[in-house]
DNA sequence: CGTGGTATGTGCGCTATCGCACATACCAGC
DNA sequence: GCTGGTATGTGCGATAGCGCACATACCACG
Protein backbone atom coordinates (compact mmCIF):
# COMPACT_ATOMS: atom_id res chain seq x y z
CA UNK A 1 0.00 0.00 0.00
CA UNK A 2 1.99 3.17 -1.24
CA UNK A 3 -0.90 5.17 0.27
CA UNK A 4 0.68 5.20 3.76
CA UNK A 5 2.60 8.24 4.42
CA UNK A 6 4.50 6.75 7.39
CA UNK A 7 6.56 5.02 4.55
CA UNK A 8 8.51 8.16 4.04
CA UNK A 9 10.75 8.59 7.35
CA UNK A 10 10.31 12.32 7.99
CA UNK A 11 6.92 11.88 7.94
CA UNK A 12 7.12 9.18 10.38
CA UNK A 13 8.92 11.20 12.80
CA UNK A 14 6.06 13.26 13.27
CA UNK A 15 4.42 12.66 16.42
CA UNK A 16 1.39 12.99 18.61
CA UNK A 17 -0.60 16.39 18.24
CA UNK A 18 2.06 17.64 15.17
CA UNK A 19 0.98 14.44 13.34
CA UNK A 20 -2.71 15.31 13.62
CA UNK A 21 -2.50 18.52 12.14
CA UNK A 22 -0.26 17.44 8.52
CA UNK A 23 -2.26 14.31 8.19
CA UNK A 24 -5.52 15.81 6.60
CA UNK A 25 -3.08 18.50 4.76
CA UNK A 26 -1.22 15.50 2.94
CA UNK A 27 -2.09 14.50 -0.42
CA UNK A 28 -1.34 11.58 -2.25
CA UNK A 29 0.29 11.35 -5.54
CA UNK A 30 1.52 9.79 -8.29
CA UNK A 31 4.55 10.01 -9.17
CA UNK A 32 5.43 8.48 -12.92
CA UNK A 33 9.15 8.67 -14.15
CA UNK A 34 10.02 12.11 -15.61
CA UNK A 35 7.67 13.76 -13.92
CA UNK A 36 9.02 17.27 -13.30
CA UNK A 37 8.35 18.40 -9.47
CA UNK A 38 9.44 21.77 -9.69
CA UNK A 39 11.55 23.85 -12.44
CA UNK A 40 14.84 25.54 -11.89
CA UNK A 41 13.58 29.09 -10.88
CA UNK A 42 10.28 28.69 -10.55
CA UNK A 43 8.28 29.13 -7.52
CA UNK A 44 7.39 25.86 -5.74
CA UNK A 45 3.42 25.55 -5.25
CA UNK A 46 3.84 22.42 -2.72
CA UNK A 47 6.84 20.24 -0.98
CA UNK A 48 6.69 16.61 -1.69
CA UNK A 49 7.63 13.70 0.10
CA UNK A 50 8.43 10.21 -1.93
CA UNK A 51 7.32 6.67 -0.35
CA UNK A 52 8.02 4.61 -2.94
CA UNK A 53 9.93 6.68 -6.13
CA UNK A 54 13.22 8.42 -6.20
CA UNK A 55 13.74 12.02 -7.10
CA UNK A 56 16.78 13.42 -8.19
CA UNK A 57 17.74 17.10 -7.94
CA UNK A 58 19.27 17.87 -11.41
CA UNK A 59 21.12 21.09 -12.62
CA UNK A 60 20.74 21.80 -16.27
CA UNK A 61 23.27 23.42 -17.85
CA UNK A 62 22.91 26.43 -20.85
CA UNK A 63 24.24 23.57 -23.58
CA UNK A 64 21.65 20.89 -21.93
CA UNK A 65 23.97 18.83 -20.50
CA UNK A 66 23.33 17.85 -16.70
CA UNK A 67 24.74 16.67 -13.59
CA UNK A 68 22.83 15.30 -10.37
CA UNK A 69 23.00 17.44 -6.89
CA UNK A 70 21.18 15.01 -5.18
CA UNK A 71 18.46 12.07 -4.73
CA UNK A 72 15.51 12.29 -2.89
CA UNK A 73 13.39 9.13 -2.06
CA UNK A 74 11.51 7.92 1.33
CA UNK A 75 14.22 9.24 3.02
CA UNK A 76 13.41 13.45 2.86
CA UNK A 77 11.78 15.79 1.23
CA UNK A 78 12.11 17.42 -2.03
CA UNK A 79 11.55 21.34 -1.79
CA UNK A 80 13.44 22.58 0.84
CA UNK A 81 14.12 25.78 -0.74
CA UNK A 82 10.06 26.50 0.38
CA UNK A 83 11.22 26.78 4.04
CA UNK A 84 14.90 27.94 3.70
CA UNK A 85 12.71 30.85 2.76
CA UNK A 86 14.41 31.71 -1.24
CA UNK A 87 10.87 29.87 -2.39
CA UNK A 88 12.88 28.28 -5.70
CA UNK A 89 16.45 27.10 -6.50
CA UNK A 90 18.55 26.83 -9.74
CA UNK A 91 17.70 23.34 -10.38
CA UNK A 92 14.98 21.04 -11.21
CA UNK A 93 13.69 17.99 -9.54
CA UNK A 94 12.45 15.16 -11.82
CA UNK A 95 11.13 12.02 -10.84
CA UNK A 96 14.01 9.20 -11.44
CA UNK A 97 12.19 6.30 -9.78
CA UNK A 98 8.34 6.05 -10.55
CA UNK A 99 6.30 5.33 -7.65
CA UNK A 100 4.27 7.67 -5.03
CA UNK A 101 4.69 9.79 -2.92
CA UNK A 102 2.60 12.65 -0.67
CA UNK A 103 2.39 16.46 -0.98
CA UNK A 104 1.54 19.24 1.19
CA UNK A 105 0.24 22.96 -0.12
CA UNK A 106 3.26 25.41 0.11
CA UNK A 107 1.37 27.87 2.02
CA UNK A 108 0.26 25.28 4.67
CA UNK A 109 3.83 24.07 4.75
CA UNK A 110 5.58 26.92 5.66
CA UNK A 111 3.05 28.32 8.28
CA UNK A 112 3.99 24.83 9.54
CA UNK A 113 7.22 25.56 9.74
CA UNK A 114 7.43 28.96 10.87
CA UNK A 115 5.13 28.26 13.70
CA UNK A 116 7.25 25.48 15.28
CA UNK A 117 10.34 23.98 16.77
CA UNK A 118 9.80 20.06 16.39
CA UNK A 119 9.00 20.49 12.83
CA UNK A 120 11.70 23.32 12.32
CA UNK A 121 14.55 21.32 14.23
CA UNK A 122 13.27 17.97 12.09
CA UNK A 123 13.63 19.82 8.90
CA UNK A 124 16.68 21.73 9.22
CA UNK A 125 18.61 17.92 10.16
CA UNK A 126 17.10 16.55 6.80
CA UNK A 127 18.53 19.74 5.03
CA UNK A 128 21.79 19.51 7.06
CA UNK A 129 22.30 16.16 5.77
CA UNK A 130 20.96 16.96 1.79
CA UNK A 131 23.69 19.30 2.44
CA UNK A 132 25.82 16.74 3.10
CA UNK A 133 25.35 14.49 -0.07
CA UNK A 134 25.66 17.86 -2.37
CA UNK A 135 29.19 18.44 -1.30
CA UNK A 136 30.28 15.15 -1.36
CA UNK A 137 28.93 14.69 -5.04
CA UNK A 138 31.06 17.43 -5.87
CA UNK A 139 33.94 15.87 -4.13
CA UNK A 140 33.22 12.80 -5.62
CA UNK A 141 32.72 14.16 -9.15
CA UNK A 142 36.34 15.41 -8.61
CA UNK A 143 37.82 12.35 -7.64
CA UNK A 144 36.69 8.93 -8.34
CA UNK A 145 36.59 7.07 -11.26
CA UNK A 146 33.11 6.40 -13.04
CA UNK A 147 32.80 3.01 -11.86
CA UNK A 148 32.65 3.72 -8.25
CA UNK A 149 30.50 7.04 -8.70
CA UNK A 150 28.18 4.08 -10.51
CA UNK A 151 28.49 2.49 -7.30
CA UNK A 152 27.65 5.04 -5.16
CA UNK A 153 24.66 5.63 -7.06
CA UNK A 154 22.99 2.40 -7.19
CA UNK A 155 24.00 1.91 -3.26
CA UNK A 156 22.21 5.94 -2.97
CA UNK A 157 19.20 4.88 -5.01
CA UNK A 158 18.79 1.47 -3.33
CA UNK A 159 18.75 3.11 0.53
CA UNK A 160 16.13 5.37 -0.99
CA UNK A 161 14.32 2.07 -2.26
CA UNK A 162 12.37 -0.94 -0.59
CA UNK A 163 12.90 -2.86 -3.65
CA UNK A 164 16.29 -4.26 -4.74
CA UNK A 165 15.38 -3.66 -8.44
CA UNK A 166 15.66 -0.33 -10.03
CA UNK A 167 13.78 0.52 -13.30
CA UNK A 168 16.34 2.82 -14.99
CA UNK A 169 18.14 2.78 -18.38
CA UNK A 170 21.61 3.33 -19.04
CA UNK A 171 20.83 6.64 -20.50
CA UNK A 172 18.92 7.73 -17.47
CA UNK A 173 21.93 6.95 -15.32
CA UNK A 174 24.49 8.61 -17.40
CA UNK A 175 21.98 12.22 -17.24
CA UNK A 176 22.01 11.99 -13.24
CA UNK A 177 26.31 11.09 -13.19
CA UNK A 178 26.41 13.45 -16.07
CA UNK A 179 28.67 11.07 -18.44
CA UNK A 180 28.42 9.52 -21.44
CA UNK A 181 25.61 6.46 -21.87
CA UNK A 182 28.48 4.62 -22.98
CA UNK A 183 30.75 5.05 -19.99
CA UNK A 184 27.60 3.61 -17.76
CA UNK A 185 27.57 0.45 -20.13
CA UNK A 186 31.28 0.03 -19.76
CA UNK A 187 30.86 0.06 -15.79
CA UNK A 188 27.89 -1.86 -15.72
CA UNK A 189 28.95 -4.63 -17.69
CA UNK A 190 32.12 -4.39 -15.54
CA UNK A 191 29.64 -4.97 -12.19
CA UNK A 192 27.34 -7.42 -14.42
CA UNK A 193 30.44 -9.76 -14.92
CA UNK A 194 31.63 -9.81 -11.09
CA UNK A 195 28.47 -10.78 -10.38
CA UNK A 196 27.18 -8.03 -8.29
CA UNK A 197 24.09 -7.18 -10.74
CA UNK A 198 22.40 -8.34 -13.35
CA UNK A 199 20.24 -5.90 -15.77
CA UNK A 200 18.30 -6.12 -18.71
CA UNK A 201 16.68 -2.82 -20.97
CA UNK A 202 15.94 -1.10 -18.20
CA UNK A 203 16.16 -3.23 -14.86
CA UNK A 204 18.83 -3.10 -12.86
CA UNK A 205 18.73 -5.91 -9.96
CA UNK A 206 21.34 -6.15 -7.22
CA UNK A 207 22.50 -9.57 -6.24
CA UNK A 208 25.43 -8.88 -4.10
CA UNK A 209 25.06 -5.54 -1.90
CA UNK A 210 27.87 -6.42 -0.13
CA UNK A 211 30.31 -6.35 -3.32
CA UNK A 212 29.24 -3.29 -4.53
CA UNK A 213 30.33 -1.51 -0.77
CA UNK A 214 33.25 -3.09 -1.19
CA UNK A 215 33.74 -1.36 -4.71
CA UNK A 216 32.38 2.11 -3.88
CA UNK A 217 34.19 5.15 -3.02
CA UNK A 218 33.94 6.33 0.78
CA UNK A 219 32.21 9.07 -0.59
CA UNK A 220 29.26 6.99 -0.08
CA UNK A 221 29.77 5.69 4.01
CA UNK A 222 30.33 9.51 3.95
CA UNK A 223 27.01 10.54 3.16
CA UNK A 224 25.20 7.16 4.98
CA UNK A 225 26.61 8.06 8.23
CA UNK A 226 25.90 11.29 7.97
CA UNK A 227 22.28 10.91 7.14
CA UNK A 228 22.16 8.23 10.52
CA UNK A 229 23.50 10.69 12.32
CA UNK A 230 20.98 13.43 11.48
CA UNK A 231 18.09 11.46 11.31
CA UNK A 232 18.35 8.61 13.82
CA UNK A 233 14.58 7.89 13.71
CA UNK A 234 14.46 6.98 9.97
CA UNK A 235 17.31 4.12 10.94
CA UNK A 236 15.02 2.95 13.59
CA UNK A 237 11.95 2.78 11.29
CA UNK B 1 40.10 49.39 10.51
CA UNK B 2 39.15 45.54 10.52
CA UNK B 3 37.37 45.86 13.76
CA UNK B 4 34.25 46.65 12.68
CA UNK B 5 32.16 43.39 12.25
CA UNK B 6 29.52 45.34 9.70
CA UNK B 7 31.87 44.46 7.23
CA UNK B 8 30.28 41.27 7.01
CA UNK B 9 27.38 41.64 5.21
CA UNK B 10 25.42 39.35 7.61
CA UNK B 11 26.24 41.51 10.68
CA UNK B 12 25.26 44.35 8.72
CA UNK B 13 22.05 43.56 7.73
CA UNK B 14 21.10 43.35 11.39
CA UNK B 15 18.63 46.11 13.13
CA UNK B 16 18.08 47.62 15.85
CA UNK B 17 17.18 45.70 19.12
CA UNK B 18 18.77 42.40 17.64
CA UNK B 19 21.89 44.09 16.48
CA UNK B 20 21.84 45.23 20.45
CA UNK B 21 21.95 41.94 21.52
CA UNK B 22 24.66 40.55 19.44
CA UNK B 23 27.44 43.23 19.50
CA UNK B 24 28.52 42.88 22.80
CA UNK B 25 28.33 38.78 22.28
CA UNK B 26 30.69 39.36 19.32
CA UNK B 27 34.95 38.56 19.50
CA UNK B 28 36.76 40.12 17.30
CA UNK B 29 39.33 37.45 15.75
CA UNK B 30 42.68 37.22 13.54
CA UNK B 31 42.35 34.60 11.20
CA UNK B 32 45.96 33.95 9.91
CA UNK B 33 46.72 31.60 6.98
CA UNK B 34 46.21 27.72 7.18
CA UNK B 35 44.32 27.80 10.55
CA UNK B 36 41.36 25.41 10.88
CA UNK B 37 37.91 26.81 12.04
CA UNK B 38 36.59 23.47 12.50
CA UNK B 39 37.69 20.14 11.80
CA UNK B 40 35.66 17.59 9.89
CA UNK B 41 32.87 15.93 12.73
CA UNK B 42 34.18 17.89 15.37
CA UNK B 43 31.52 20.13 17.41
CA UNK B 44 31.74 23.25 16.85
CA UNK B 45 32.93 25.76 19.55
CA UNK B 46 32.20 29.05 17.54
CA UNK B 47 30.13 30.33 14.31
CA UNK B 48 32.51 32.45 12.62
CA UNK B 49 31.90 36.21 10.63
CA UNK B 50 34.64 36.59 8.15
CA UNK B 51 35.32 39.95 7.43
CA UNK B 52 38.47 40.65 5.56
CA UNK B 53 39.42 37.21 5.33
CA UNK B 54 38.36 34.38 3.13
CA UNK B 55 37.74 30.53 4.52
CA UNK B 56 37.37 27.56 2.49
CA UNK B 57 34.93 24.65 3.65
CA UNK B 58 37.03 21.47 2.31
CA UNK B 59 37.01 17.93 2.50
CA UNK B 60 40.01 15.90 2.81
CA UNK B 61 39.87 12.35 1.58
CA UNK B 62 41.28 9.41 2.89
CA UNK B 63 44.20 9.47 1.17
CA UNK B 64 45.40 13.39 2.18
CA UNK B 65 43.48 14.85 -1.47
CA UNK B 66 41.13 17.41 -0.94
CA UNK B 67 38.34 19.04 -3.28
CA UNK B 68 36.99 22.68 -2.04
CA UNK B 69 33.10 22.27 -1.24
CA UNK B 70 32.62 25.85 -0.86
CA UNK B 71 33.89 29.53 -0.11
CA UNK B 72 32.97 31.70 2.98
CA UNK B 73 33.89 35.44 2.97
CA UNK B 74 32.50 38.94 4.21
CA UNK B 75 29.03 37.61 2.55
CA UNK B 76 28.28 35.05 5.13
CA UNK B 77 29.59 32.52 8.11
CA UNK B 78 31.11 29.22 8.66
CA UNK B 79 29.47 26.91 10.70
CA UNK B 80 25.67 26.23 9.64
CA UNK B 81 25.61 23.06 10.99
CA UNK B 82 25.31 24.54 14.58
CA UNK B 83 21.66 25.79 13.43
CA UNK B 84 20.99 23.42 11.45
CA UNK B 85 21.05 21.22 14.22
CA UNK B 86 23.82 18.77 13.25
CA UNK B 87 26.68 20.52 15.51
CA UNK B 88 29.16 19.31 12.96
CA UNK B 89 29.60 18.26 9.26
CA UNK B 90 32.51 15.67 7.46
CA UNK B 91 34.07 18.75 5.97
CA UNK B 92 36.71 21.28 7.41
CA UNK B 93 36.57 24.99 7.22
CA UNK B 94 40.34 26.64 6.92
CA UNK B 95 41.53 30.18 6.47
CA UNK B 96 42.33 30.68 2.96
CA UNK B 97 43.55 34.22 2.76
CA UNK B 98 44.41 35.57 6.07
CA UNK B 99 42.35 38.16 7.77
CA UNK B 100 40.14 39.40 10.20
CA UNK B 101 36.51 38.67 11.45
CA UNK B 102 34.23 38.05 14.56
CA UNK B 103 33.13 34.66 16.01
CA UNK B 104 30.09 33.97 18.33
CA UNK B 105 29.95 31.29 21.31
CA UNK B 106 27.88 28.15 19.75
CA UNK B 107 25.98 28.57 22.39
CA UNK B 108 25.12 32.23 22.38
CA UNK B 109 24.44 31.02 18.35
CA UNK B 110 22.05 28.42 19.35
CA UNK B 111 20.03 30.61 22.13
CA UNK B 112 19.28 33.17 19.54
CA UNK B 113 18.48 31.37 16.64
CA UNK B 114 16.27 29.29 18.39
CA UNK B 115 14.60 32.36 20.14
CA UNK B 116 13.20 34.19 16.87
CA UNK B 117 12.02 34.69 13.70
CA UNK B 118 14.55 37.71 12.27
CA UNK B 119 18.03 36.13 12.48
CA UNK B 120 16.75 32.89 11.73
CA UNK B 121 15.33 33.63 8.01
CA UNK B 122 17.83 35.55 7.13
CA UNK B 123 20.56 32.55 8.22
CA UNK B 124 18.48 30.42 6.20
CA UNK B 125 18.36 31.83 3.20
CA UNK B 126 22.13 32.66 3.60
CA UNK B 127 22.11 28.36 3.59
CA UNK B 128 20.37 28.40 0.82
CA UNK B 129 22.76 30.73 -0.75
CA UNK B 130 25.23 28.19 0.24
CA UNK B 131 23.59 25.24 -0.65
CA UNK B 132 23.55 26.78 -4.15
CA UNK B 133 27.63 27.48 -4.40
CA UNK B 134 27.82 23.69 -3.13
CA UNK B 135 25.69 22.10 -6.16
CA UNK B 136 27.29 24.42 -8.73
CA UNK B 137 30.70 22.96 -7.36
CA UNK B 138 29.39 19.07 -8.07
CA UNK B 139 27.96 20.49 -11.65
CA UNK B 140 31.43 22.55 -12.47
CA UNK B 141 33.40 19.76 -11.32
CA UNK B 142 32.05 17.57 -13.59
CA UNK B 143 31.70 19.55 -16.62
CA UNK B 144 34.27 22.19 -16.56
CA UNK B 145 37.62 22.46 -17.84
CA UNK B 146 40.53 23.26 -15.65
CA UNK B 147 41.33 27.27 -16.97
CA UNK B 148 36.98 27.98 -16.41
CA UNK B 149 36.66 26.58 -12.98
CA UNK B 150 40.33 28.59 -12.35
CA UNK B 151 38.25 32.04 -13.17
CA UNK B 152 35.29 30.91 -11.29
CA UNK B 153 37.76 30.61 -8.32
CA UNK B 154 38.90 34.08 -8.24
CA UNK B 155 36.00 35.68 -9.41
CA UNK B 156 34.21 33.98 -6.26
CA UNK B 157 37.32 34.38 -3.78
CA UNK B 158 37.03 38.35 -5.10
CA UNK B 159 33.60 38.84 -4.72
CA UNK B 160 34.15 37.95 -0.56
CA UNK B 161 37.24 40.22 0.18
CA UNK B 162 37.46 44.15 -0.59
CA UNK B 163 40.80 43.77 -2.05
CA UNK B 164 41.63 42.91 -6.26
CA UNK B 165 44.70 41.15 -4.90
CA UNK B 166 44.86 37.63 -3.62
CA UNK B 167 47.56 36.61 -1.39
CA UNK B 168 47.46 32.58 -2.81
CA UNK B 169 50.16 30.28 -4.02
CA UNK B 170 49.29 28.05 -6.57
CA UNK B 171 50.02 25.34 -4.58
CA UNK B 172 46.95 25.91 -2.10
CA UNK B 173 44.81 26.74 -5.53
CA UNK B 174 45.29 23.56 -6.43
CA UNK B 175 44.16 22.00 -3.15
CA UNK B 176 40.85 23.79 -3.20
CA UNK B 177 40.11 22.56 -6.87
CA UNK B 178 41.17 19.27 -6.12
CA UNK B 179 43.75 19.41 -9.48
CA UNK B 180 47.47 19.20 -9.82
CA UNK B 181 49.19 22.18 -9.34
CA UNK B 182 51.06 22.03 -12.05
CA UNK B 183 47.53 22.44 -13.78
CA UNK B 184 47.25 25.69 -12.11
CA UNK B 185 50.66 27.10 -13.00
CA UNK B 186 49.10 26.17 -16.89
CA UNK B 187 45.85 28.41 -16.35
CA UNK B 188 47.13 31.08 -14.67
CA UNK B 189 50.23 31.47 -16.86
CA UNK B 190 47.14 31.90 -19.70
CA UNK B 191 45.73 34.11 -18.00
CA UNK B 192 48.66 36.36 -17.55
CA UNK B 193 49.41 36.15 -20.47
CA UNK B 194 46.51 37.59 -21.56
CA UNK B 195 46.69 40.21 -19.49
CA UNK B 196 44.20 39.19 -17.22
CA UNK B 197 45.82 38.73 -13.84
CA UNK B 198 49.21 39.05 -12.61
CA UNK B 199 50.79 37.51 -10.64
CA UNK B 200 54.06 36.82 -8.33
CA UNK B 201 55.18 34.49 -5.66
CA UNK B 202 51.67 33.84 -4.00
CA UNK B 203 50.00 37.15 -4.98
CA UNK B 204 47.72 37.03 -7.73
CA UNK B 205 46.29 40.77 -8.51
CA UNK B 206 43.31 40.70 -11.09
CA UNK B 207 43.68 43.22 -13.66
CA UNK B 208 41.02 42.77 -16.07
CA UNK B 209 37.80 41.74 -14.36
CA UNK B 210 35.24 41.57 -17.22
CA UNK B 211 38.06 39.65 -19.22
CA UNK B 212 37.79 36.83 -16.43
CA UNK B 213 33.77 36.82 -16.84
CA UNK B 214 33.95 36.27 -20.16
CA UNK B 215 36.44 33.17 -19.54
CA UNK B 216 33.99 31.84 -16.80
CA UNK B 217 31.83 28.78 -17.26
CA UNK B 218 27.86 29.34 -16.57
CA UNK B 219 28.47 28.46 -12.87
CA UNK B 220 29.70 31.76 -11.67
CA UNK B 221 26.91 34.04 -12.21
CA UNK B 222 24.46 31.11 -11.19
CA UNK B 223 25.96 31.21 -7.64
CA UNK B 224 25.86 35.13 -7.73
CA UNK B 225 22.93 35.81 -8.62
CA UNK B 226 21.09 33.07 -6.16
CA UNK B 227 23.80 35.07 -3.36
CA UNK B 228 21.89 38.74 -4.70
CA UNK B 229 18.54 37.12 -4.76
CA UNK B 230 18.33 35.76 -1.29
CA UNK B 231 20.58 38.37 0.69
CA UNK B 232 19.67 41.65 -1.12
CA UNK B 233 20.86 43.48 1.58
CA UNK B 234 24.83 42.59 0.76
CA UNK B 235 24.19 44.18 -2.43
CA UNK B 236 22.96 47.28 -1.77
CA UNK B 237 26.17 47.44 1.00
C1' DC C 1 6.11 -13.90 -36.81
C1' DG C 2 8.14 -10.10 -38.77
C1' DT C 3 9.29 -5.16 -37.96
C1' DG C 4 10.52 -0.82 -35.94
C1' DG C 5 12.01 1.41 -32.08
C1' DT C 6 14.51 1.53 -28.00
C1' DA C 7 18.32 -0.25 -25.17
C1' DT C 8 22.79 -1.97 -24.98
C1' DG C 9 27.59 -3.33 -26.66
C1' DT C 10 31.99 -2.11 -28.98
C1' DG C 11 35.68 0.16 -31.50
C1' DC C 12 38.63 4.20 -32.46
C1' DG C 13 40.87 8.51 -32.47
C1' DC C 14 41.06 12.75 -29.48
C1' DT C 15 41.88 15.67 -25.46
C1' DA C 16 42.31 17.09 -20.71
C1' DT C 17 44.33 15.94 -16.94
C1' DC C 18 47.45 13.12 -14.21
C1' DG C 19 51.96 11.63 -12.15
C1' DC C 20 56.45 12.26 -12.16
C1' DA C 21 60.90 14.41 -13.02
C1' DC C 22 63.26 18.19 -13.37
C1' DA C 23 64.68 23.20 -14.54
C1' DT C 24 64.38 27.78 -13.08
C1' DA C 25 63.41 31.79 -10.43
C1' DC C 26 62.64 34.43 -6.46
C1' DC C 27 63.21 35.75 -1.59
C1' DA C 28 65.07 35.70 3.26
C1' DG C 29 68.58 35.37 6.31
C1' DC C 30 73.23 34.65 7.39
C1' DG D 1 76.33 38.39 -2.04
C1' DC D 2 75.75 33.44 -1.29
C1' DT D 3 72.63 29.81 -0.05
C1' DG D 4 68.65 27.12 0.98
C1' DG D 5 63.97 26.85 0.73
C1' DT D 6 59.80 27.79 -1.47
C1' DA D 7 57.26 29.04 -5.70
C1' DT D 8 56.76 28.54 -10.44
C1' DG D 9 57.62 26.72 -15.30
C1' DT D 10 58.05 22.78 -18.53
C1' DG D 11 58.30 18.28 -20.68
C1' DC D 12 56.63 13.55 -21.40
C1' DG D 13 54.32 9.18 -21.22
C1' DA D 14 50.01 7.21 -19.33
C1' DT D 15 45.02 7.11 -18.98
C1' DA D 16 40.11 8.13 -18.20
C1' DG D 17 36.58 9.82 -20.35
C1' DC D 18 34.67 12.06 -24.66
C1' DG D 19 32.40 12.15 -29.33
C1' DC D 20 31.13 9.62 -32.94
C1' DA D 21 29.90 5.63 -35.69
C1' DC D 22 28.01 1.52 -35.82
C1' DA D 23 26.66 -3.43 -34.50
C1' DT D 24 23.57 -6.07 -31.94
C1' DA D 25 19.85 -7.41 -29.08
C1' DC D 26 15.47 -7.14 -27.08
C1' DC D 27 10.55 -6.06 -26.80
C1' DA D 28 5.94 -4.43 -28.26
C1' DC D 29 2.75 -4.25 -31.57
C1' DG D 30 0.69 -5.10 -35.70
Amino acid sequence: MPQNPKKNHLLASLAGEQWQRWQPLLEHVEMPLGLVLYESGKTLSHIYFPTTSIVSLLYVMENGASAEIAVVGNDGLVGVSLFMGGGSTPSRAVVQSAGHGFRLKAKAMKDEFDKGCPVLHLLLRYTQALITQMAQTAVCNRHHTLDQQLCRWLLLSLDRLERSELVMTQELIANMLGVRREGVTEGATKLQKAGLITYTRGRIKVLDRPGLEKRVCECYAVVKKEYDRLLPEKTAA
